[in-house]
RNA sequence: GCCUGGGUGGCGAAAUCGGUAGACGCGCCAGACUCAAAAUCUGGUAUGGGCAACCAUGUGAGAGUUCGAGUCUCUCCCCAGGCACCA
């Protein structure tokens, strides 16, 4: 899946890096003989983190650690381009997170993997001509180094690769779990088939119609697919989203995904016998045993349903199909089945559909109403039947108005009665019309009413659906973990023992898909063939893969136990690390990943393997990077190497950066010559440690220093990244003021307070300041003495008719008529006084004082 | 169409509860240093007027509430992202 991830593979070769590469900055000349080199001083400390274990646990330090702190971040998809400038930025706030946890004393574990399974993957390596197998670990050694040249606080000893033996052979565990909680089913279904990728793509990657990856038109096609019932989680999935703390985007982005909607299924009985499209005719036909049974989140407007439409492939169309309309539907059937996805899901496509030449009666009034069939209709959502209500249902009314069927107003609105004419489907509130006992009920006490009484005829009763679908998890390709599943004539499909795994993918030279249907490790004989777990006959395996995401579903599970190779999870770190404290990546992954993980960690929680069911407490998106106003990609040739500009500034210079280009939570405009400010800002903080000289701290530095902590402090965790900076860089500028030399004590706040952001230089100014033992080993995040940040005097706005006329400076602890008779004082605020009568005077304290005057004419 | 965000100088952006709009940084202008340039340092920089003190205007548009609105209310426009025939 390649989490934050954005190249696409459909271009040319990168371009030539634009012209706009700042000259190689020269640092200031210096004042002392050594001057800032950020290349020097990252290897330095880079070497010296590894050397003494500052970044990484042992087994018994994960399992001894007191105060654990869980800091995730979304691992990457190793794509041969190497990272990409938005995985940075992703990273870099979340280490600032893990750093900054660090400093206030908790036990950070930070790790980092690789999400290198999936079709992504698999259609690069087919495009570049290479192996995956030998692609994937190229790419994977690339990223590494990069990752570890940008500093972030990684644990190199507990990392995944989600294609190697050690990992996948647990994500098949995972399956077989699942498999045998009963959560996991096989069936046959309509499957959405890419002809393009030659394989079934989940409803989610399906983007109006397209292919997500290939934007090829998908078709439906139809194959027996392994399915997790996340249906059966829809609830809950909604209902836990209000106690998890995550970004109100994201849990919006989840509910809408979920989709809950409140109604009723009501049933219809079907009349007996009708004889050729006749509308209205035979209207004495007595009702028969079938009924067809539809849901509604409107049975208020029950008296205003004068049709019904069933989805082409309910299956009650062909015994609901008279002989005089058998040939108009099975010609109607078979176009909607030979229609692509695309086609079917254009909402403004003109509304097209069949009659079936049989009637049903509506419950609360027994008037017989036409059944028809639609394409609009699906058999997916809901029975896969409709009331039409085209009075007050827009798509209903488009329907009605093209084949001129009743329309019926049973809802007022304000102004309008029973005989309003409709020039469109009323959707609004009003009263109910024309609807026998309910008329005058609202449409909230219209949709109790009528559904009560239906319930206590048994033909209704209330009910709730969900848009959700069962998630697909089978995919027709090779490079994914198999399917642990052996298929036996007699037995049928039986789960690969746990001691048999992992059923490893075997190396493939010729890994191209085929239009057969099958993945082509099917074509391995060997692999392919395999006796029966159950009865010792002879088998095949289940020649699929499963969906990448089931790999990244889980990852943040495993890595503290990364250690064990004989289980899974083991339970007492996983006790310990889990659910995860800070989550942090692009809401791209907001519905997808994010609500897979959640199903998966709840499936878990009820077979009793993890004993909490949210796998994420706080999870935040952050924004996207762009360059230019424009995505950044590849084909727009704005693409930023890391290399070449970590190369060029330093990664301590980079992060600051990326971190001071705008709110961290939002999109964020790269414009590579802004670079230049976090790069002078760093070298001057070098010059004045350098020349720095020990003292009392100045009062007004002080001052100035504990208002700087109380900011960031709260601003960083809220990963208000920008402004925390703006604060570090201003009160730079008061030690600096005027060529003022600093003194330590004002500089070592400062240098921990920087470290999240820069840590390297932060590691180096620390030791030249003269202190010892590593600042990550031993400093703490500086506190604010509330006491030292009051002022003695503050400067107030003096508004005359809320105009500002004048700023006057008062003591901090003046009371209003000091204040009052200053703001007087001053000239021009006198001016506008002259001869006037003050009506009223307003004084907020600390900050202005406005004088409202008598009318003046 | 619906749901989220967002719209503030030349640019990236700041602005607790409604209380000095534009912090911080880039860029630009001027000066210092330099033979010169780069780098660095100092000062200036919303717009219009004025030598200046100041004055007027100004947070997508329009109205409203208020002593006071970037912030609250209403109507509307635009941009980005997500969902989209879900009954």
């Amino acid at each position: 899946m390649g989490f934050g991830f954005d190249f696409d593979y459909h271009s040319e070769p990168a371009p030539a890096a634009s012209g706009r590469i700042p000259k190689t900055l020269e640092t200031a000349r210096p004042m002392t003989s050594e001057r800032y080199d950020p290349q020097a001083v990252e290897a330095k400390w880079q070497a010296e983190w590894e050397r003494r274990g500052t970044n990484t646990f042992t087994e018994a330090a994960l399992r001894d650690a007191r105060d654990p702190y869980y800091n995730l971040m979304m691992f990457p998809y190793p794509s041969a381009e190497g990272l990409h400038i938005g995985n940075l930025y992703a990273y870099t706030g979340a280490d600032v997170n893990g750093r900054y946890w660090r400093l206030m004393g908790k036990d950070v574990f930070e790790p980092i993997g690789f999400d290198a399974f999936g079709i992504h993957s698999e259609n690069y390596a087919l495009k570049a001509g290479r192996n995956p197998n030998e692609l994937i670990p190229e790419n994977i050694a690339n990223f590494t180094r990069q990752l570890k040249r940008f500093g972030g606080m990684y644990d190199w000893n507990h990392t995944v690769d989600s294609t190697s033996p050690d990992y996948y052979k647990w994500t098949q565990w995972v399956f077989l779990k699942l498999l045998a909680g009963g959560l996991v089913e096989r069936r046959l279904a309509p499957v959405n088939w890419c002809p393009s990728c030659k394989t079934v793509l989940a409803n989610e990657q399906v983007v109006a119609g397209l292919c997500e990856r290939c934007d090829a038109s998908v078709e439906q096609r139809e194959l027996p697919q392994w399915f997790f019932k996340i249906t059966d989680y829809a609830a809950r999935l909604l209902d836990n989203i209000d106690g998890i703390d995550w970004s109100a985007v994201t849990k919006k982005a989840q509910t809408n995904w979920i989709g809950r909607s409140e109604g009723a299924e009501v049933d219809f009985a079907v009349t007996a016998g009708e004889e050729a499209g006749v509308r209205g005719a035979n209207a004495n036909a007595p009702a028969t045993q079938v009924r067809i049974r539809v849901f509604t989140t409107r049975p208020d407007t029950l008296f205003g349903a004068t049709y019904m439409v069933l989805a082409p492939e309910h299956p009650l169309v062909p015994a609901l199909t008279t002989a005089s309309q058998r040939r108009e539907v099975e010609a109607y059937r078979d176009a909607v089945a030979r229609q692509d996805v695309v086609e079917r899901q254009k909402a403004d496509k003109a509304k097209t559909g069949v009659f079936t030449g049989s009637f049903c009666i509506n419950p609360v009034n027994g008037v017989k109403i036409p059944v028809w069939l639609a394409d609009y209709v699906l058999m997916d959502y809901g029975t896969g039947a409709v009331m039409a209500v085209p009075g007050h249902d827009v798509r209903d009314f488009e329907f009605a108005t093209a084949f001129d069927l009743p329309i019926a107003r049973v809802v007022a609105g304000p102004g309008d009665d029973a005989g309003t004419p409709l020039a469109e489907a009323f959707v609004g509130d009003g009263a109910l019309v024309r609807s026998g006992q309910f008329d005058g009920l609202s449409v909230a006490d219209g949709k109790r009413a009528i559904v009560e009484s239906l319930a206590a005829r048994g033909l209704a009763k209330p009910r709730v659906h969900y848009r959700l679908h069962d998630w697909c998890v089978s995919r027709q390709r090779y490079w994914g973990p198999p399917i642990p599943v052996v298929h036996c004539q007699s037995c049928g499909p039986v789960p690969v023992p746990e001691q048999d795994l992992p059923v490893e993918l075997p190396y493939l030279e010729d890994f191209q898909p085929d239009d057969s249907g099958v993945s082509p490790l099917a074509r391995v004989a060997d692999w392919y063939r395999t006796p029966c777990p159950k009865c010792g006959a002879p088998a095949h395996r289940d020649t699929d893969v499963t969906d990448n995401f089931l790999c990244s579903g889980w990852y943040y599970l495993r890595y503290p136990s990364t250690d064990r190779d004989d289980m899974a999870l083991d339970p007492q770190l996983t006790r310990k690390w889990l659910p995860v404290d800070s989550y942090i990546g692009g809401n791209e992954h907001a519905v997808l990943h994010l609500m897979y993980a959640r199903f998966l960690t709840m499936a878990l929680a009820d077979l009793q393997i993890l004993d909490f069911d949210e796998p994420f407490a706080k999870f935040r998106a952050h924004g996207l990077l762009i360059r230019d106003g424009r995505k950044i990609s590849k084909s727009r040739g704005n693409l930023i190497l890391p290399d070449r500009i970590v190369d060029e500034f330093g990664a301590d210079t980079v992060r600051l950066y990326l971190m001071f280009l705008g709110p961290y939570d939002q999109v964020a405009d790269y414009q590579e010559h802004g670079i230049r400010g976090p790069h002078g800002f760093l070298s001057r903080l070098w010059q004045s440690v350098a020349v720095a000289e020990d003292g009392e701290p100045d009062a007004g530095v002080e001052r100035a220093l504990h208002r700087t902590i109380k900011q960031v402090s709260e601003q960083v965790p809220a990963l208000q990244f920008n402004t925390a900076i703006a604060a570090m860089m201003e009160y730079l500028n008061v030690v600096r003021a005027k060529g003022r030399t600093a003194n330590r004590a004002e500089l070592t706040p400062l240098v921990v307070m920087l470290a999240p952001f820069a840590p390297h230089i932060a590691e180096e100014l620390y030791q030249r300041l003269g202190h010892a033992g590593g600042l990550f080993d031993s400093a703490r995040w500086p506190a604010c003495d509330e006491a030292k940040t009051v002022e003695a005097s503050t400067e107030i706005a003096v508004q005359v008719n809320g105009k500002v006329r004048a700023r006057v400076v008062v003591p901090a602890a003046a009371d209003e008529q000091a204040v009052i008779a200053a703001a007087k004082s001053n000239d021009n605020v006198a001016r506008y006084l002259n001869g006037a009568q003050v009506r009223k005077t307003i004084v907020v304290p600390g900050r202005l004082v406005n004088m409202v005057l008598g009318k003046q004419e």
